[in-house]
DNA sequence: ACCTATGTTGATAC
DNA sequence: GGTATCAACATAGG
């Protein structure tokens, strides 16, 4: 399931693969993954339009039509969706190809190709003019200031600030995971107790992590992801990890290490 | 067979 | 307003 580095790099993919391609058909019949679309609705958008830019903030992507004259398509992958374009995939970290019966939304090329968003949940979406102002800067961009404004505060668990969207954009829950681990910060400490140093070593983390990611292929390349089960030991010091729910996600740690 | 788990988001309730 | 919980979806695994 899709973090801001797989989102990053099936947003590579289209701008590598699909830019300049104009738009024969849509297939937009899956109603849940288009809400609140009317089947039919995003076919009159974008039939006859040429994709011209595929931008990224957070896990959310978009892709502008007709050198920014035509509507914005807005993409994404919730929980287990990849973008596949032609016979290229990115997204959903298993098997590159996946299940074409999983293919929730569809752009045919006047080309022969396509533009797909497969997706085995349905939990992905697919929007006419998105609203991207509802989230918060994106992970990988924010600058130290802002940084420490918007995440160094409040009473929720540190983890919980972290992935929410409209704090910053594009953290979940491994991703978080991996980063408070490698910045040696609890998760269930308060966000608000948090002096400047810590933020600016939790940033650089971040930055550090989702860098890694994007490179490696996707956030289950983390050192930590692999010793992220019952009864795993910490990597660097080998203390048995501490497991528990917090904001809503299953959740482990260094007991020892991460204060 | 049945129950739990899953990397997301959004609506709802306090 | 901030925070917590549950539901939406579909599959995989014990």
């Amino acid at each position: 399931m899709p973090e801001l580095p797989e989102v990053e790099r099936a947003r590579a993919l289209i701008a590598e693969r699909a830019l300049g391609r104009r738009i024969a058909a849509v297939d937009d019949t899956d109603t849940y993954v288009c809400r609140p679309h009317q089947p039919g609705e995003l076919a009159a958008a974008f039939t006859g339009r040429t994709l011209s830019a595929a931008n990224r903030r957070g896990k959310a992507m978009w892709i502008e039509t007709d050198d920014g004259e035509g509507p914005i398509l807005g993409l994404h992958l919730g929980m287990a969706g990849r973008i596949v374009v032609d016979d290229h995939a990115e997204g959903d970290p298993a098997p590159s190809d996946g299940n074409p019966s999983w293919d929730r939304f569809t752009l045919h090329f006047e080309d022969g190709g396509a533009l797909t968003l497969r997706d085995k949940r349905r939990l992905g979406r697919a929007v006419l003019d998105p609203r991207i102002e509802a989230l918060g800067p994106d992970a990988g961009e924010i600058a130290r200031d802002a940084f420490r404004e918007r995440v160094g505060r409040g009473d929720a668990p540190l983890k919980a600030r972290l992935m929410d969207q409209a704090v910053l954009a594009g953290v979940g829950n491994l991703l978080a995971d991996e980063t408070l681990w490698r910045a040696r910060l609890s998760p269930v400490r308060p966000a608000g107790s948090l002096d400047d140093d810590e933020l600016d070593r939790l940033r650089r983390e971040l930055r550090a992590a989702i860098r890694s990611a994007i490179r490696l292929g996707g956030v289950h390349t983390g050192e930590l992801i692999e010793h992220r089960v019952r009864g795993g030991h910490c990597p660097r010091c080998g203390a048995e990890l501490a497991r528990a729910t917090v904001g809503g996600r299953t959740t482990y740690w260094c007991p020892v290490e991460q204060t």
